[in-house]
DNA sequence: TGCAAAATAGCACGAGCGTTCTATTTTTAA
DNA sequence: TTAAAAATAGAACGCTCGTGCTATTTTGCA
């Protein structure tokens, strides 16, 4: 029964949390191993082909071993999810927060989810294989990972909101409509380039951003 | 060794092929109703999660009896794959058609797309769960799976350049990109409506095509 | 240094999987 | 109507899965 909800995101938490300091036994070295091979290789055949006999393999485990860090399978699972959320925030949140509030820190929002994403054309990306997987299929895992997006999605929105607080985008344009075409073209860039091998889908993808920001842009 | 390979979605092609007519013997009909209710599984569940026995059980018959329609599993999921794709084709492409080649008929593609889209959010999307599922899986089924997706990518295309050959849209709208976008469209649709169960992501799709065209239009 | 606690291994279980083999039933055609 | 052919059933296989149980090893602290 582990709640402890995902959050962050900016504002708030980063409490204490552990994390390295402490006594750090060595039971917390290991299951950051276990669970850093399980995002590898959750994120290459999903959270579903994730197999505690797989992971004690790589990882040079025993099954059992491997099982008694977590309890159950969904509970794996959900640690693949929270560290995933974790590296997806300081590699796409914190550093875009250095860029000037408004259009510059979306765009760099932007960027870095770009830069993120064209590295997943070969490594996979969990939020969205992972939406696939539990679009039907209540449970922790699936409310887990709803969560994570959720938080992500709502940092995206608030950052369209500040560019129009700045004057950079119109009033009139919808943060909800513009965090919904900039979606739909990372969702694109993931299934062309990765499902399609389809060449280009990159510039594409940066093109399409572009255009969506000039659209909304205030008249000079 | 089955080859038959994925085309149609205009010109050419139906052939004989059978199809109803002819003897018509029991066997195609029961194989009928399994790939019927094999696509309704794998829609929900994925064609990954599809099992024979959970098969044979949703049609009452015997596993042997439903494995021996097909061979294996694969050639199984192969056959759910084709019949999506005629499904996809008579609903989508073929009832475009009879809209005015340009814009009206691009319209119309894709208001079927997002017809069959919203019906898609409770059932699954074969063409986007297989793409999550097989983007790392080397083979027949993804093989036949991607030539599927880029028979209609294609056929998307052709309509986008029909629009500038009719001055619809201008000369210099690249229908790859406008392809790109309207797909983005329609992932981030299925995404957000059937993942998050965000409201409203159907009118956000819907205005999104609207902002694409108006943005490739020609001058008055 | 020694002892409790934590971490890990080894083994077995029941279930579901795709597939194969051999009957048996049903359908088709002469 | 009958015999060949096709369709279906039934049982068994080897495999992998998550999980529970009981040792055994390793760790951390007094």
């Amino acid at each position: 029964m582990t709640v402890r909800h995902i959050t962050s995101f900016s504002q708030a938490s980063q409490v204490a949390d552990d994390g390295g300091s402490r006594t750090l036994m060595k039971g917390r070295q290991t299951k950051a191993a276990i669970v850093d091979a399980a995002l590898g290789l959750a994120s290459q055949i999903g959270l579903e082909g994730l197999s505690i006999g797989a992971l004690a393999e790589v990882t040079g485990m025993s099954k059992s071993g491997v099982f008694a860090h977590f309890g159950s399978r969904e509970e794996l699972q959900i640690s693949v999810i929270r560290e995933y959320h974790d590296r997806f925030e300081s590699e796409v949140f914190y550093p875009a927060l250095s860029g000037a509030r408004g259009l510059p820190r979306l765009q760099s929002l932007f960027d870095n989810w770009m830069q993120r994403t064209t590295t997943e054309i070969d490594s996979g990306c969990i939020y969205i294989s992972g939406a696939v997987e539990f679009d039907d299929r209540p449970g922790s895992v699936r409310d887990a990972l709803a969560s994570s997006v959720n938080t992500w999605q709502n940092a995206l929105q608030r950052s369209v909101a500040q560019a129009q607080e700045e004057k950079h985008l119109t009033a009139t344009a919808d943060p909800l409509q513009v965090a919904f075409e900039i979606h739909g073209l990372i969702l694109a860039l993931h299934y062309e380039a990765r499902f399609l091998r389809n060449p280009g889908a990159a510039e594409r993808a940066r093109k399409g951003f572009t255009e969506i920001v000039a659209r909304n842009q205030p008249p000079v």
